[in-house]
DNA sequence: GATAATTCCTATAAGTTCAATCGGGAATCT
DNA sequence: AGATTCCCGATTGAACTTATAGGAATTATC
């Protein structure tokens, strides 16, 4: 019942260009370097965010990424769903899913189903300027 | 992100035990063959509920297992946190766990803590009467 | 136009976890 | 004695995670 570095990741990232957009493209280098993260490994992982259009790419030097939006346009909920997948805690409760093959009267599914709930009321809800204050204010070793 | 089946199988297991719950022993069995779990699996699964003191154990003929206390006094993540481990989305905001090394400030974190608290919100108010409840009120299917 | 910087793409691999299966041992009721 | 039930540990196959590796395509700058 763990998000994966994938989703971890993705959310760093996104959070690290949000601090630091200032309209010029910034290189993924950077981005792994202040985050300690492989370089190698956040290509992966900021390929999926670009397909989806969350980022924007530059090429060449002095070439990187920007975000395509407004960091308050960006819910975390979105960029963790995208690379981790569903955030349901089963599959039955998937959006987009029919009731369970196994039985109709299961408790068990109406359990799922609130916590389900309760996640998407947390991470639906914070957006990427939530967090980019968050950071700002506790804000000890935070560098330009 | 995902339930694993043991957290899943020992809820259904915990339930099934309830909901039969005369006082007899019930055997290992009738419970895989009901729920269409393999008995060899739910083996492991109940043995961690039995070390834990979760359920007492009758062995030899006419045994099988008895819930050691009354439905209400399980919650949802008592028996998923026995067999699932912790539930927490993220390493660094477990029980137990110091602060997380990287940052001080590290925003997500924030988060995270906020989803740990919403899931623990729902399981640790969920208790196995209510599921009980809530499987006899909907009880299409439900077969003695 | 050459060079260097950067993103883009695909393949592979080591390690871990999941979800069982298998085979037998120990206790106990009849 | 024999059947039934719980108890225990080893093994295994598949899938997933978490990267690493190597190079191709694009573009700014000199």
């Amino acid at each position: 019942m763990k998000i994966s570095t994938k989703g971890r990741y993705a959310l760093r990232l996104m959070l690290d260009l949000a601090l630091r957009d200032s309209g010029e493209p910034i290189r993924l280098k950077d981005v792994a370097h202040r985050q300690g993260i492989s370089e190698k490994y956040l290509e992966q992982i900021i390929s999926v965010l670009n397909k989806a259009g969350f980022v924007r790419s530059v090429r060449g030097p002095q070439g990187g990424y920007v975000l395509a939006r407004a960091p308050g346009e960006y819910t975390a909920g979105m960029i963790l769903r995208l690379t981790e997948g569903s955030l349901a805690p089963v599959e039955c409760v998937e959006r987009g899913k029919g009731v369970c093959d196994r039985e109709n009267g299961c408790a068990t599914q109406i359990l799922w189903k609130r916590v389900d709930e309760a996640i998407s009321s947390v991470v639906d809800h914070v957006t990427l300027e939530d967090l980019a204050a968050w950071q700002m204010s506790g804000a000890d070793d935070y560098v330009i």
